[in-house]
DNA sequence: TGTAAAAATTGATTTAAATCAAGGATATTA
DNA sequence: TAATATCCTTGATTTAAATCAATTTTTACA
């Protein structure tokens, strides 16, 4: 472990750069961004400027995290714009992807509520603005308004079932079927069409999957070889045979 | 998938008996119940009153299920007595064991908070009592005493962070890792004594950690040949060496 | 736009763990 | 307490997927 141990620090330190943040003032893009949410875009107009009010928006830089591991971050961070993506370092330093956040999204439950450490990082994987609300102001609100609470342990619900979900996934289904799973509810999104767009690089299905690179690659070709499915580019994949591909 | 699904189906019957359910008048094992859960037992003894006036206590005969995938089922339950395995079926129809419930604990909450249909199976796995509250009632406590909803995201948020750390283990963690890593939190439970009382069978065990009872053996065994751990008796292992436990 | 870096593919090989099979140990309950 | 069923262990074999290595393709950016 020892060996591991000084892996991960050194990870830790390769995964953490918190360089760089550039603060605004309030009510710059954190207007849209308190009434896009799910969590708060129900409320009435005073009570939407009254949550502005203890609100700051931040931006990031492509390739600058959010918060690191072990970090003792005490807020929740809403995407108004751009993308982060939520991944994890196992005891053996190897990355995890866990999901990845479009505008509406938050993240940054687990320090609110829960005390342990954990071993999440949230990166900025392009230009990014959140909304970024502390602690203690939130906890405040969700007394204030408990219909805040409602919608947030319906997110949090909903997070659960996925992730339980995956862990299943990795725990009884062969690659194969993971890829093939992966592939139909890239579809479900973008209804009627049956061409997917595979929503990141073959390096972070890899690591969302929990293989490998080289795995995904030769597991598309049977895919192909098969005739389930057809690739059109590097990012964009045509479904030939829905009922095959959930029979893998 | 035409094969699979007629095995999931069979699959469900064979999991799924909702016979002999004992329901109970108000007020008989359920005061213990509320003012037992973390949930509830903050509150004042006239609001613990009120939650209990819409509470209803329901037990259990081994191996009866309290709720199986795709149910309907609109009600939280809190265990007050017994224990309550909680577990999914694969797309492929194999077992996952999820957690087990032990008095205090709660489940069903999937359905109360999120409207898709999930493969999540609850059954009692040895005499067990609940008490139920109705997805309406527990909504409008939710909105009455917002301190509950508090506690209601802790308990997620915490589910949440152990629920990812299981999927991160699954895609990144060799079998014996991931064995050894379960010793070790079976032991921290019981602090201070080096012996670890397994609080499931091999054949759990191994749904749980994604693998199967063989391995389980073999791997086991491996670790007592290197010293890192003594197999005392069947539910029985002492740690001779924690940090090399960890090292694996 | 050209060049360097990163990502993706393909092949050969190794490795971890599942499966299949059979005997032995534990539990359950009649 | 005997009898049956379930669980656990150990061995032999197969299989899926990781790893290692070498190109090729794509992307980033100077």
């Amino acid at each position: 472990m020892n060996k591991n141990k000084v892996e991960i620090q050194k990870q830790d330190y390769k995964h953490c750069s918190h360089d760089h943040i550039h603060y605004h003032a309030h009510g710059e893009t954190h207007e849209t961004c308190i009434s896009l949410v799910p969590i708060f875009n129900h409320l009435e107009k005073e009570q939407m400027d009254e949550i502005m009010a203890v609100t700051y928006s931040v931006s990031f830089k492509k390739g600058e995290n959010i918060y690191c591991a072990k970090d003792k971050s005490d807020s929740l961070y809403i995407v108004s714009k751009g993308k982060i993506k939520i991944y994890r370092l196992s005891e053996s330093g190897k990355e995890q992807l866990l999901r990845i956040l479009h505008p509406g999204d938050f993240t940054g439950e687990l320090a609110l509520f829960s005390e342990t450490v954990h071993e999440e990082y949230a990166k900025a994987i392009e230009e990014t603005s959140v909304c970024t609300i502390k602690r203690s102001e939130l906890r405040k609100l969700l007394l204030k308004y408990p219909s805040i609470s409602l919608k947030v342990l319906t997110e949090f619900s909903s997070r659960l079932e996925q992730s339980e979900k995956q862990a299943t996934r990795f725990a009884t289904e062969k690659v194969e079927t993971r890829i093939a799973l992966f592939l139909v509810e890239c579809m479900d999104n973008e209804k009627q069409s049956t061409e997917v767009v595979l929503p990141m690089n073959k390096k972070d299905m890899a690591s969302y999957l929990g293989t490998t690179p080289e795995t995904i690659s030769r597991k598309l070709a049977e895919l192909e070889e098969t005739e389930y499915i057809k690739l059109i580019s590097n990012k964009k994949i045509k479904i030939l045979d829905l009922d095959g591909l959930l029979s893998v």
